[in-house]
DNA sequence: GCCGTTTTCGGCCCGACTGTTTTCAGTCG
């Protein structure tokens, strides 16, 4: 897929030279856009090319498509390069630092010459900036200090760190005087996997205490720094360099607020253009009608002098404006809002669909748990099937199981089955996918297995025609149900397999084989496009824990979130299916 | 550059905060 990622790199950089350079900020929107749309794919864009299925795509148009036609031919464009040259390398990274943006950039170059990051910090040192109209003292000492906080920051957070940071900090902020209510909004709330600030957003009924609240959130234990703080609005990186932004509003706006500031900016942007074609108008105070809010008194940090069309939930304003609601997770700008007009969402998911856990491991491995613990806790949590999948033998550091150990173990979990009521144990394994395809276990052993999740674990820098032969070869096996953590992927460490979906999806759907999101912190594999393109390609999912402890059954809400991400309905997944269409399941395949 | 149930031309999301300004530009989300 790495074609996909270079165009998407061709196009973001296409857009910092435009913006540099000064020209029309909808240039440079559009191949933003471009480039947005090339990360999100799931399918290859040479594919794309050859059968001609460029057209349709959304955001894509003729000047873009000419762009990434000559690209796939011949692996570079012309006008690119030749827009590129006007400009030096060295001003794209500058892009980066906070606080600096592309007109003092194109004025740094123009008066000073400077077109590096190093080039800045150094005439920064020397003195050199002195006299350049609109770059004072405090705007030298930003920029510099944004230079070192982009070295330090660099990557977002993975949601599991910056989950925890956030509910303590709404725990603290929901505890200060005048608060009325407080809650998460941003990228954290649309649960994606990785965060690069946290925004929560406040409201009191008292709007004499919004400054105050303002002004005691920038003094919260475990603030390192105050980045801004205004009258309803206050930035602040924590000691770990998290950014937090809170605003504050009086409470009858919530709704529109914390819809605001939920996002994702692609969302809002494009649920502001239907508003301004119905007539209206959306901000963070509320949705008005475009011709009113015009004319109405307006005053920085306060509501307009207006009644709203709606303000108070967000329920209220997506219903103003035509739309079934629209929840966090699909609020991406991937056709949620043009569904939503239609009244086409899909039900989404929900913890309370989860019927049971396909993939858990025990003592018998690596676990910490044994057999009739593991059942326990899957009880407590009202499942009715837990599968018992310890690793096979090549996983050697984790214990994996010999096939006599196996056998053995199987015998086991009969043997427990017959001793807990109320819930169906699947004796299984998590049997190793080699690096050329094949089973750690052969089909001798295989059939006496109730249920078999299949994994790969190592050799995960195979090319891509390597890897999705390795995995569709693995899918094909009679005896295999569910393909876990498909890639390997670790967020923020590892890649993983660069596989060719399209083929994965059509081997998984044609032979009734489960394709897994793994809810394990940092794997969350597949992630949200994929697991939709999949369901989309039809194949079924199946959402499990890989617990090693029972404690870690209850981390399956990450792979929920992950589901409601892509669209998944109950009806998509395996774990919702009864015991007995679960039996099924795993028959047709035999 | 992209797009079209008010447009094939003329729009394109909107407000808060900061700094360098005496009314606004730049940046950010």
């Amino acid at each position: 897929m790495s074609l996909n990622h270079d165009l998407s790199d061709l196009f973001k950089t296409f857009a910092a030279v435009m913006e540099i350079k000064g020209e029309s900020v909808f240039k440079a929107i559009a191949f933003t856009k471009v480039a947005r749309v090339l990360n999100d794919m799931t399918f290859d864009i040479r594919t794309a090319v050859e059968q001609g299925t460029l057209d349709g795509i959304e955001g894509i148009g003729k000047s873009s498509r000419a762009i990434i036609e000559e690209f796939v031919r011949t692996g570079k464009s012309r006008d690119f390069e030749e827009v590129a040259a006007t400009v030096p390398k060295g001003l794209i990274p500058m892009l980066d630092i906070p606080g600096l943006g592309p007109k003092t950039i194109a004025l740094l170059w123009r008066e000073r010459n400077i077109t590096s990051v190093e080039e800045l910090t150094k005439a920064i040192a020397d003195g050199r900036l002195a006299g350049l109209k609109g770059v004072g003292d405090k705007k030298i000492e930003q920029i510099s200090q944004g230079i070192s906080l982009r070295e330090q920051a660099g990557k977002r957070s993975g949601i599991g760190e910056a989950q925890l940071v956030a509910h303590a900090f709404l725990a603290r902020i929901r505890a200060l005087p005048g608060v009325a209510q407080a809650d998460l909004a941003g990228s954290l709330r649309r649960r994606k996997e990785t965060i690069g600030d946290l925004d929560i957003v406040a409201s009191v009924t008292n709007l004499q205490a919004m400054e105050s609240i303002s002004q005691a959130f920038t003094r919260l234990d475990g603030v390192a720094r105050v980045l801004g703080q205004g009258l309803t609005k206050a930035s602040i990186l924590t000691e770990r360099n998290l950014q937090i932004d809170l605003r504050i509003v009086p409470h009858n706006h919530f709704g529109a607020a914390i819809q605001y500031f939920t996002g994702s900016k692609e969302h809002n942007v494009k649920l502001r253009g239907l508003a301004l074609a119905k007539g209206l108008t959306l901000n963070e105070w509320g949705l008005y009608k475009a011709k009113e809010y015009e004319q109405a008194k307006k005053e920085t940090g306060q509501p307009p002098e207006l009644e709203p069309c709606a303000s108070k939930t967000e329920a209220d304003i997506y219903r103003a404006l035509g739309l079934e609601y629209i929840e966090p997770e699909l609020r991406e700008d991937r056709g949620e809002i043009e569904a939503a007009a239609e009244g086409k969402l899909p039900v989404l998911i929900t913890r309370a669909d989860i019927r049971g856990d396909l993939h858990t491991h025990t003592t018998a491995s690596d676990g910490v748990n044994t057999i009739a613990e593991m059942a326990e806790a899957a009880k407590r949590l009202g499942y009715k099937f837990l599968a018992i999948t310890d690793h096979s033998k090549s996983q050697v550091v984790a214990n994996g199981l010999t096939a006599d150990r196996l056998l053995n173990h199987v015998e086991a979990i009969h043997k427990a089955a017959v001793n807990i009521e109320g819930i169906r144990l699947l004796a299984g394994c998590e049997v190793d996918i080699l690096a050329d395809g094949s089973l750690d276990f052969d089909e001798s052993i295989l059939k006496e297995l109730d249920f078999v999740v299949a994994s790969p674990h190592v050799a995960l820098r195979q090319d891509r025609e390597k890897a999705t032969a390795r995995i569709v070869r693995a899918i094909e096996s009679r005896y295999v149900n569910v393909i876990g953590h498909p890639t390997g992927r670790l967020i923020n460490q590892r890649e993983g397999l660069p596989l060719d979906f399209s083929r994965i999806f059509a081997v998984a759907a044609a032979t009734g084989t489960a394709l897994e999101i793994n809810s394990g912190y940092p794997r969350l594999d597949l992630t949200d496009t994929v697991a939709r393109a999949a369901v989309e390609a039809g194949c079924v999912l199946s959402i499990n824990t890989d617990a090693h402890s029972a404690e870690q059954l209850d981390g399956i809400f990450y792979g929920i979130q992950v589901a409601r991400r892509a669209w998944v309905s109950p009806k998509d997944v395996i774990n919702c299916m009864t015991t007995a269409q679960l039996d099924k399941f795993i028959k047709r395949k035999r």
